[in-house]
Formats: C-alpha cells, sequence, structure tokens
DNA sequence: TTAATTCTTGATCAAATGGTCAAGACCGCT
DNA sequence: AGCGGTCTTGACCATTTGATCAAGAATTAA
C-alpha cells in the first residue's frame, strides 16, 4: 500500500531525500553554532554531500537557514493548538507543560535554533512572531480568561502564565549546559524538573 | 579627595579609558550578534576607534569575548549571594526574584551575551559553570534546604526552583522581541510579569 | 537502448575578516 | 623644550567563506 508519498508536484524522489537530509543537517549545525557560525561546508559535510550539490538544493545559506527554520515552527507551537476550552482547567494547563517538557527533552535543537533566532532579534522570523505567534498566543489568554472568568482557576495574567511556561520548559533545552554542570550528567532531571514546574503552576492557579 | 582611581599597576589613565569603551562596546555588539556573527571592525566603530588601536588593547578577538564575558559574570551571579539563612524564606525569595528581574529590565544585554554563550555549548565559561557557580549554586540549595527543613517553605527541589527562577526572570531580557511582539511596545510588562512571577513562587512555596 | 533531464563535484572567484606592521602623532616627565 | 614611551592608524596580508561554473555521472521515461 502506498503510504508515504507526500512528494509534491515537481519534486523528484531525490530532491525529497536530499532536501530531507540537509535541513536535518542545517537544524544540527544551526542549532548548535548559530547562523554566523555556520559555514555551508559544515552543514554540507554532516549532509554528506559536497558543498556545490548542497547550493544545488538551496541556492543561498539563508534559503537553507528559513527553510529549516520554517520546518520547525510548526511543531513547536503545536502543543498550543491542543488546549481545550471545556476541558479541566488545571489538567490542559499541566498537559501544555508536559508536552513543552517532552518537547525540550525531544528536541532541543529546535528549541536551541529558536533561542538563537530570538536573541538575536528574529530577524527573520519578525514576521511570524507579530502575525500567527501573536494571533494563537491571544487566541490561547482568551481560552485562560474564561477559566478565570468562570472562577475555575484563579485570576492571574495569562499572557504572563504563557511566558513563564515556555521560559521553565524552554530552559531545560537551551541552557542543558547550565543545568548539567550543577545537577551532573546521568541524572533525570527533566523528570524532576516537570514535576516541579507542574507543582508551581498548579498551586498558582488553584482557586482559593 | 582621590575616589575613581582603581588604576591597577602598570595602567595608563588612557588605557583604562579605552579598555573600559571597548569592553562597553563589545558588550553591545557580542549580544546583539553573537560571537562569530560579530566582527572586530563593528566593536572599532562603536568604540570610535580604528581597528588596529583595538588589537593595540586587546590582541585577539577571543581576548575581548573573554574579557566582556569575565567583567559581567560577577554582576550577574551577585543577587544569588545576598540570600539571608536567617530571613524570612518568603520575603528572601522575593526580593531575589525582583533583583533579577532588574537586571533583566536593567541590563538585557548582560543577559543575552550569556544566554548565547550557554545555547553554544558555553565554550568559554564552561569550567565557571561546573567550579564557582555550581558551588554558589550549591550552597543557595542547603539555604533553601533548611528552610524546608524547618518547615518555614513547602517541600520543593531547591535546585529546580532557582532553575525556574533564572528561567521566568532571564526569558524576558533574552526573549524580549517575542513578549513586545505579543505585547506590544510601550506596555510595563515588567511589573506585571514581576508580580506574575513571585506569585507563583509564593503560592508554590507556602507551607500547608 | 537511448536521449533528455537531473544530479554531483573539482576548480575557482570575490568579498569579508582576523590580524600584522611600520610610521607617525601624542603624552607625560624632567 | 626635549626625550622616551605610549598611542593611533593607513596599508597590507593570509585565510575563510559564500557562491558560481563547466563538465561529467546518474537517473528517468520512451
Amino acid at each position: 500500500m502506498a503510504q508515504s508519498k507526500p512528494k509534491s508536484p515537481g519534486k523528484t524522489r531525490i530532491q525529497a531525500i536530499n532536501e530531507d537530509i540537509i535541513l536535518g543537517a542545517a537544524l544540527e549545525v544551526f542549532s548548535a553554532y548559530g547562523y554566523r557560525g555556520t559555514t555551508v561546508d559544515q552543514i554540507a559535510e554532516r549532509a554528506g554531500m559536497s558543498k556545490p550539490n548542497l547550493l544545488y538544493y538551496f541556492r543561498r545559506k539563508d534559503d537553507i537557514y528559513r527553510a529549516v527554520l520554517e520546518k520547525t515552527l510548526a511543531d513547536w507551537l503545536a502543543p498550543l493548538r491542543g488546549l481545550d476550552p471545556e476541558g479541566e482547567p488545571l489538567d490542559e494547563i499541566s498537559r501544555y507543560v508536559s508536552a513543552k517538557m517532552a518537547m525540550s527533552r525531544d528536541n532541543p535543537k529546535a528549541s536551541r535554533l529558536f533561542a538563537n533566532e530570538m536573541l538575536h532579534g528574529a530577524p527573520i522570523i519578525g514576521d511570524f512572531l507579530s502575525g500567527p505567534m501573536k494571533a494563537l498566543v491571544d487566541a490561547t489568554a482568551q481560552i485562560i480568561r474564561a477559566w478565570i472568568t468562570k472562577g475555575q482557576i484563579a485570576a492571574i495574567d495569562p499572557y504572563h502564565l504563557i511566558f513563564t511556561i515556555w521560559a521553565m520548559t524552554q530552559h531545560y533545552a537551551d541552557f542543558d549546559i547550565q543545568i548539567r554542570a550543577v545537577l551532573g550528567e546521568n541524572s533525570d532531571h527533566f523528570r524532576n524538573a516537570e514535576t516541579t514546574i507542574i507543582r508551581l503552576i498548579q498551586d498558582g492557579l488553584r482557586p482559593r
């Protein structure tokens, strides 16, 4: 049964494969060294092909960077879309925290890629931030505000609630080195971090 | 009365002045573009001197970077040293959060400089992290643990409490663009953020 | 098989960039 | 004023790096 055929029109089999390989290599390198710290040669080497060949698929370094950013953006915001206005607020938010924490654990490179882009003033995804992302945050804030109005959770600024959740969860991906320097290498601090964060949030939201 | 004379031996008046100017310019540029994204020319231009002149004071780009990192490190950790084991825990921690938040507001460039260094694996300050910084965090965790033992605050992982505080407060400096994209430019979100964070922490620490 | 298309890369280029050098300007001291 | 040391910079160099090109190899469809 034909299953994996997302082959968009005008795209060769080899094209699809190699673009995937390149984007994977690019995420690897860009997230580790930043945009300016990354050379096309590095990406090419990691992708296992020559530099001219890589530039045959993406004509400019900038194109690769944009492509890998765009590819990861969707995944990154996805959990926020899952918030159910009809669900139990504390459960919904806890689930969201868990989802974000899982992303930080399983795909720290994506987190670092964004962190780097933000840190440098979001030159590429700036429009995305003030457009689709702001819209999604606004919508989510509305859901939270409705919960507050109905007395289901304590009154708290919905925006800063969202921001602090992002801050705490992404921190464990972006500042991974710092955390490992303090807690040691082979500790499962992600689990402890998650329970700590969820507790903070739940205690802060519990209506009194 | 002679007041400002930190002139270390063998350091000229002009030397002291220019090194200060250079480090200021370097913080500006490094925090905005990262290590690799910064050119010596940029720093020189911002410092208002020629590139060879700048390299007369710091012989390598790397030396400038290390110097500006080192200079800001002390300030950055300072608030953590102020925790008084004898004080009222909730007050002490709230004061600490306020101090960190003030640093994010008043010196976001220092925050971004460190964030960038961490993001790229802390190649320069790695030893500092696992050395003096770890020691300071360990000591602070001990203080918090004592408070827990005495029943003054709820049982919580001291390390992750510290990490989450760092995460939330530094986030407002490092992800400034994102926050402004969502909340708009001329809102005093730092104040709202601080009250939200302090509330989360206090509710989470209140003994029950 | 064959011809058209797609893919691949060694060689090469131009610009950017970290760093050097020699020569002159300036400063501080006597 | 005059002298030694400090400071400043235009010109220059070597390397890195993003990007191009022409020519050959592999793939695809008939």
